[in-house]
DNA sequence: CATTGAGCGTACGGTTCCGCACCGATTGCT
DNA sequence: AGCAATCGGTGCGGAACCGTACGCTCAATG
C-alpha cells in the first residue's frame, strides 16, 4: 500500500483537502510500532507528532507515587503527540502503543510550519483537540461515578473499535494501571463479564464474544465517546441503551 | 480602569504583542458575571468566550443520570469557551461563574476571525489548550486514586489562588457536585480540615486559615497544577491584589 | 413572633474497592 | 524435562464512600 492511500486511512488526515494533504506527504514516514513501545514520557521531550493508521495508543498520567490511570485512547480517528508541538516543555503524559501497528510519522517542527501554513489543518487539528478535551473530561467524571464493571466495559468497547478484530493482546496487570484499579480488580470484573458470556479471556488474551452486551454492560460514557470520536464515515447504526435506570439528582 | 489595562489583567491575553491586543481591543467587551450565571450549557451552543480578569469559573461535565464532577476551574489564567470557536456542535459540558467578578467578552466568530490572522494569538490560545489538557487528564487520574480529604484540600488551594481574598462563598452541596461526591461527605471532610485548624466554615461561607497546612494535606496534584498553570511573570512578580489577607499569599 | 426552607451535622448499614497473602497455571528458557 | 518467571484466581479484613434518614440552626419572610 502505498503512502497516498495511506493517507487515507487515518481519519484526520483524511479530513483534509487534497491539496493540504499533497504539501504534508514528503513530511511523514511510514513506520510500525511495536507492542508496548513509549512514544512519549513524563520529562522526555518527544521529536515527533504520529497519526496511527492500525496502531491504538494509550494516553496515561503517572503520579508520582507511581499510581497511573489512562485518559484516552487513541488510534486512527486521532493523533498523537500534538502537545510537543506547541510547547517545548517536556511531556507530563505516557503514550505507550497497546497494540502494534503502523502509523504515519512527521517531525514535530515540520508539522507546525505546516499548521501554520494551512487553515484546514489548523480546522481539523483543533476540533480534534477540543473533542479530546471532551473525552478526557468525560472520563475524569466517569472515574468518580462509575463502577469498575461499567468502566471495563466501556473500555473493551472503546479499544475495539480502533481494532480490527475482537481480539485484544493485554494483561490484566496492565489493564489494570489504565483503570487505575488493582490488578486483582480487573480479574474479579473480566470473570464477572466472562460468566455473563460478554468475553473471554486467557493468558494475555482478551476475546470479545458479545458486542451488544458488552454496551448494554457500559455507562453512558460509551455512547458519548464514540459519538464523540466518529465521523460520519466510522458510525455506525446507535444501538439501543437500556433506559429507565436515571436516578434524579439535583443539579448544580 | 480602561480597557487597556484590563487587557492586562488576564495572563492569556497579556501574552499577547501589543499589536495582536490593539487589534483584539474592539471585539472585547467588558461585563460583570454574577454567581451563579451559567456561561455555557449541555446542548447549548454558547455565543461567546470570555476571558476571566477577577471572576472564576468551573467547568463541569454532567452525566446524563445527573451525575456531575468539575474537570477544570478557570481564573485569570484562562480563557473560557474555545471549544465553542472551533465546533459548532452543542457543548457537553457546563461552565457556571464560581465567583462573581469581570471577564472580557468576545464573540465568538470574531476571535475565531483573529485567531487565523494572529499566529501569536494561535500560538498561546493553543498553548494554553494543551496545559489544560494536561490538567483535565491529571483531574482523571486523581478522582481515581486520592482521597476526599487531599482532593478537597487542592481544590481549595486552587480556587484561592484564583481569588483575591480567602474568602469563598460556597455551599458543601455545591461543592459536593465539583468534587463528586455527596453532600455529607463534604461536610465530614469540611469538619476534618476545620478541626485540624486548616480552614472555618459557616453556612456558605468557606474561610482558608493555614494555607501550608491546607498544601501539605493535598495531593501531589495541587502541585503539578500550580506549575502547569503559572507563566513566568506570575511565578515571580505575583499582582497585588486585595489586601486583608491573613498572611502574604504566594499568587499563583 | 411564628413559619418556612436552605444549609449543615450525625448516625447506620451496605457496597465497592483496597491491601495483603497465598497458591495454581501457563509460558519461556536452558 | 526441569526451572523460573509471568500471569491469573481466591480469600479475608478493613477503609472509603454511598444511600438513607433524621434533626438542628440560621436567615428570610409574613
Amino acid at each position: 500500500m502505498n503512502l497516498v492511500e495511506d493517507l487515507e486511512r487515518n481519519e484526520l488526515l483524511r479530513q483534509l483537502p487534497e491539496e493540504a494533504r499533497r504539501k504534508l506527504m514528503p513530511r511523514l514516514d511510514r513506520v510500525e510500532l511495536a507492542n508496548g513501545h513509549v512514544l512519549a514520557d513524563v520529562g522526555r521531550k518527544p521529536a515527533h507528532v504520529y497519526f496511527p493508521l492500525t496502531t491504538v495508543v494509550t494516553m496515561h498520567h503517572v503520579l508520582k507515587d507511581c499510581f497511573s490511570a489512562e485518559f484516552a485512547i487513541i488510534g486512527r480517528e486521532g493523533v498523537v503527540g500534538l502537545d510537543a508541538m506547541f510547547d517545548d516543555k517536556p511531556s507530563a503524559d505516557r503514550a505507550v502503543v497497546l497494540q502494534s501497528g503502523t502509523a504515519l510519522r512527521v517531525d514535530k517542527r515540520a508539522l507546525k510550519w505546516e499548521f501554520f501554513r494551512s487553515p484546514e489543518l489548523q480546522q481539523v487539528l483543533i476540533q480534534y483537540t477540543w473533542a479530546l478535551m471532551g473525552l478526557v473530561a468525560q472520563t475524569a467524571v466517569c472515574n468518580r461515578h462509575h463502577r469498575l464493571d461499567q468502566r471495563l466495559c466501556r473500555w473493551l468497547l472503546l479499544a475495539q473499535d480502533r481494532l480490527p478484530t475482537n481480539q485484544l493482546a493485554i494483561t490484566q496487570e496492565f489493564l489494570s494501571h489504565l483503570l487505575g484499579v488493582r490488578r486483582e480488580g480487573v480479574t474479579q470484573a473480566a470473570g464477572r463479564l466472562q460468566r455473563a458470556g460478554l468475553i473471554r479471556h486467557r493468558r494475555g488474551q482478551v476475546t470479545i464474544i458479545d458486542r451488544s452486551g458488552l454496551e448494554a454492560g457500559a455507562c453512558e460514557c460509551y455512547d458519548t465517546a464514540r459519538r464523540s470520536y466518529a465521523t460520519p464515515r466510522m458510525a455506525q447504526a446507535p444501538t439501543p441503551m437500556a433506559s429507565g435506570m436515571s436516578r434524579p439528582r439535583l443539579l448544580l
